[in-house]
DNA sequence: TTGCATTAGTACGATTTCGCACTATTTAAT
DNA sequence: ATTAAATAGTGCGAAATCGTACTAATGCAA
């Protein structure tokens, strides 16, 4: 604890390892999705549908940490798919609340669906329990990361 | 061990947490390099620094986890920059060995200092020794879908 | 040796991502 | 009430990313 340099080379190879894992789980899921679908889509059905749809568009890409107007694309491309739909936000006319349709959560469940076998599989060759105690340390980290982003 | 499907949440939110802490040290970093280097330039040359150079870019493609058309267009952005440099493969001559220069040395150099006052602030508010604990799972997930995406 | 399959790298095009600037609305201050 | 500052969302343009298809060189087999 005294001498934080010395931790900088664990930090750096935390970032690297992350990286990469995303990098690679990212394009397995693509490739597990319809044609035409990406991460980024998946991302946001799922979110809505683990804390409930009816946000708005900034706050989900708050939540996501991507900018806003990556948000709009990416809200565009799920509308025009019907797996979302837009309705008025009764607080606040500049806003929108994004609802799930139904396709927006069968879509959901079947990319879900389609990652099973890739995940059964891994979870017989890794020990889980080691993921399940690494969770609470990355949770910590990106706690700590979108802190510092917001008092920028 | 006996019940796979119970494990498929962990891996989930695993996957999740990446996902997002990915995209934010991505960003944070941006911002710390000059004006039109990403993280994928900044990779690059730690790679290079990091395992020698004189790799081909199929190689470094390979160990950075992008697709090799990724990797022709961030090696053109780097030498454009003048922060390496090609020189032809003697032993396949369809390939070429990427060098690093001067200045990308310094570049790196520069970029990592950068960087560094806030990996301090992070080494000083976050438990560096239990991100040193979770690494070693990290790197083994990484192992292992790199070895899932070789056998696809 | 000849021919075929494989490999390294790239050109090209489609899409994503994202910063900047803008409009419309809300909030806060006086 | 009026005005200024902040906020939500989008249009636009630039750049990154990546899949497909291609060329050139290599390796392998008969």
């Amino acid at each position: 604890m005294s001498k934080p340099e010395q931790d900088i080379p664990t930090i750096f190879a935390l970032f690297n390892e992350i990286g990469i894992i995303s990098q690679l789980s990212s394009r397995l899921f693509e490739t597990r999705l319809p044609d035409g679908f990406l991460v980024s889509h998946f991302a946001v059905l799922n979110h809505l549908t683990r804390l409930g749809d009816g946000r708005t568009p900034l706050s989900i890409a708050q939540a996501l940490q991507v900018p806003k107007t990556s948000m709009t694309h990416t809200l565009k491309g799920l509308h025009k798919a019907g797996l979302i739909a837009f309705e008025p936000n009764p607080k606040d006319s500049r806003s929108k609340c994004v609802m799930l349709t139904d396709q927006g959560r069968t879509f959901r469940e079947n990319a879900i669906a389609a990652l099973g076998p890739d995940m059964v599989q891994m979870a017989q060759r890794i020990d889980v329990s080691k993921i399940a105690d690494a969770l609470p340390i990355l949770i910590e980290v990106r706690a700590y990361l979108d802190k510092a982003r917001e008092a920028e």
